[in-house]
DNA sequence: CGGTATCCTTCTTGATACTG
DNA sequence: CAGTATCAAGAAGGATACCG
């Protein structure tokens, strides 16, 4: 596998590409929370525990700079913006998943819950 | 989903405790060097390009404490250590295989070889 | 409501060097 | 050959505060 450059970054493994896309503590719980549709920013806070706005931003700036997620701004007051799953994303949603079921497995084995 | 505590730290959710086992860069490069069978110190560090003695000491270290594999010392001169893979990691070579594979159609999208 | 900026801490990784 | 220790740099993440 030869190593690649992408946005002033270097991989060296396909599997380093796709977790700078899902990867880290809040893209994929954020991801999650889109799967059944559109949902706005306050609602994205709100239903994930513990996220700080600086992190909500980011994470959602991020995704979005990755063709991740759309954003739809809608121009009442107050103001209302919408982000929702592309394409690309939602073939990520069963690897995660399959992600979710492995980690509950380990819990059992850890004897957790 | 509870958060839960384990090894004096925090998970908000199966994935971060998945993560714990097989995510950060050098993991799944590990992983996947012992997927054919025993390999020995040496010859990982081989395969693995990049990786210096500290990180691949370290994540071997952690990948033995979590059961992710088991370690054979031969009490020979020079001496000869060799790694596999247990059980519980051989059920994360498929989701691995599909992070690869997203990965891969990623990097196609992204213009990428 | 929905961001955005700044500072600061902590966790991860890299460089280097040394040991049984 | 196969580790192990120490120090430092960098990235990720949290606290806080302010804006359109």
């Amino acid at each position: 596998m030869k190593e690649f450059l992408y946005d002033n970054r270097i991989y060296y493994n396909p599997i380093e590409f796709t977790m700078a896309h899902i990867g880290g503590t809040w893209k994929i719980p954020i991801l999650l929370c889109l799967r059944n549709g559109s949902v706005r920013y306050g609602d994205l806070k709100k239903a994930i525990p513990h996220i700080s706005d600086k992190m909500l931003f980011t994470q959602l700036r991020e995704l979005e700079d990755k063709g991740m997620l759309t954003k739809q701004a809608f121009t009442e007051k107050p103001p209302r913006v919408e982000y929702q799953l592309t394409e690309k994303a939602r073939k990520a949603l069963p690897i995660i998943d399959q992600l979710t079921a492995y980690g509950i497995s380990l819990m059992k084995e850890a004897g957790i819950n």
